[in-house]
DNA sequence: TCTAGTGTATTAATACTATAATACACACAT
DNA sequence: ATGTGTGTATTATAGTATTAATACACTAGA
């Protein structure tokens, strides 16, 4: 068992993507990098619904659905934990190929907004050396 | 006037984004990146909605709301074109600043995935270079 | 004038998203 | 036993997203 509390989640109200999906995908991610482990705790329900300032039903849906996928386990009157199955670690081409759809949406974007490649690199390199 | 069939408009469907969001945002980046000039036409709404498969109702909705903002104007009867007014092109600093959002979220994931920076930077390159 | 092509308004129906207020069954420590 | 903390089911409400079928006003060319 770890400490909830350092999941961190976070959602963007602006984006368009429903506030379920964004904190699936999320957790699906830290699972998938061992950032949270098989039998690992996850923050409850009406703790993040708190943080986020969003309904509790809104969280327990996220919760459900990564239930049915496999990824998380329900604990009766304890909580959510990560699964103990379903849950190897990935590889690294395994988790690349979980970013490409975010690398994609960036040269896409880019492309569109005419900034060249190289333009792109440095700004992404300035913005990783924190 | 510039040929309409130039305009290359996609969508996923599975993003989770409305489809009339999707559309305004790469308007709007080609717009500010006067790959769509002042003047220049837009795809009429029935044709996109061909070849998308979509409403034309939820074309129709994303133009009006571009109109609104001002971006797009309307042709009684021809159709839509980038307005005159308010599309002056962006400098590259303002356009660095609409890819942003993109940037973050890719280094967000990458984070989330605990995949490298350098990892993010040759795979990007790799992608970039076709 | 006719015809085909614009965008749009209207109305209806369906599905999804999110909130709200309760209530329940369960676990655990006191 | 009691209280507090789990996730969840229920019901209701509201807003949003999308599709569908029509119809309208306008433009342009034959």
């Amino acid at each position: 068992m770890t400490n909830p509390e350092f999941v961190s989640l976070e959602i963007s109200p602006s984006s368009g993507v429903p506030i379920y999906r964004q904190l699936m995908e999320q957790i699906r991610r830290m699972i998938a990098s061992n950032q949270l482990s098989p039998g690992d705790g996850l923050p409850s329900v009406r703790q993040i619904a708190t943080q986020l300032s969003v309904n509790p039903m809104t969280i327990s849906k996220s919760y459900s659905l990564l239930e049915a996928e496999g990824l998380l386990e329900r604990q009766r009157g304890k909580g959510m934990i990560v699964s103990k199955q379903n849950t190897t670690t990935r590889t690294l081409e395994e988790r690349i190929d979980l970013l490409s759809p975010a690398i994609d949406e960036l040269i896409n974007e880019a492309k569109q907004l005419d900034i060249n490649s190289e333009i792109v690199i440095s700004e992404l390199k300035k913005r990783l050396g924190d």
